[in-house]
DNA sequence: TTAGTAATGTTATAGTATAACATTACGTAT
DNA sequence: ATACGTAATGTTATACTATAACATTACTAA
């Protein structure tokens, strides 16, 4: 799914993004915050809420659960992350969004995770809610199944 | 997004789907089993465990949280019901499956869901996972917003 | 029968998330 | 600088969601 990379970069370029994204908003990038997503950018696998709680306080943060999911919630009204519903999970996110979506295809076996950013999809979606007479406002679409790395072993 | 309908209908058809399902996978429709099944037949609306847990209770069967989540687990194996996983919660299945999705819109106001078929979305997901070299299994797709009767008010 | 499997009962606990209220930090107007 | 309002965090408690593990019962088919 990923090519071997300098991850270290991706944390580089999420934090970036994020001071920029706040600037944007008027919003701050706080210490917990930013840890949050730091640590959330540690790999490109979904984190746990309460996995982030204990590395939290291996540090010198709170580790009582309003504190992340405080965090949580920031980041993802922000669209810096986003929950992956199938896993009670979180993880970076990768692109830039016109509107309210998440779209991911999941590897079962690694556990990997990539985000989508084909406007196909949002533009087959949003049809098909019209024809409906449905006015949609946020879409999340998960795809379970096996990544191209996986698949060759 | 329903007409008013009589919506016994919907129970008895849900049944009787469940039923030939049944003889065809070769597994029974226990009691609870078809309980918790017009249980969550009653509404289009997702209906919560622990609400299922309340109403089994309430009449002659064990109100223990396993007995309802191996009902779950059972019905949605058998693709008699669908987990919606932005509300953890579950609502029948209103449609015949050729692959393992799920796909709904949900009204964020009056709270009823949808479930959709057109094949197109499945194709255009399915062509987009594999020009990522993907193998699909399982896809869940929710679209939040408002539906067409709350739209009108 | 009887053995094997499927389903359910039972107890306990794990895992996920939020309510409610207190305190502290920050931004801004005077 | 002070005071004020708001944003963010601290703290305690609890609500909500789901499963592990093992015992018992029901069904099926030699
Ligand atoms: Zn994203
Ligand atoms: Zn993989
Ligand atoms: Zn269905
Ligand atoms: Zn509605």
């Amino acid at each position: 799914m990923w090519q071997r990379h300098q991850h270290s970069q991706c944390i580089k370029e999420a934090l970036s993004k994020a001071e920029q994204i706040c600037i944007d908003h008027q919003c701050r990038l706080t210490p917990i915050r930013k840890k949050v997503l730091e640590l959330i950018w540690k790999s490109h696998k979904p984190i746990k809420a309460y996995d982030l709680l204990a590395q939290l306080s291996s540090e010198d943060f709170i580790e009582k659960p309003p504190t992340v999911y405080r965090a949580l919630e920031f980041l993802i009204d922000n669209n810096l992350i986003h929950r992956i519903e199938s896993q009670n999970a979180y993880i970076g996110c990768n692109t830039d969004h016109e509107t309210l979506d998440s779209k991911f295809l999941i590897c079962d076996q690694c556990n990997e995770v990539e985000e989508l950013s084909e406007p196909k999809i949002n533009k087959t979606l949003s049809e098909i809610s019209k024809k409906q007479g449905f006015i949609p406002s946020l879409v999340n679409v998960e795809i379970h199944g096996t990544c191209s790395q996986c698949a060759q072993h």
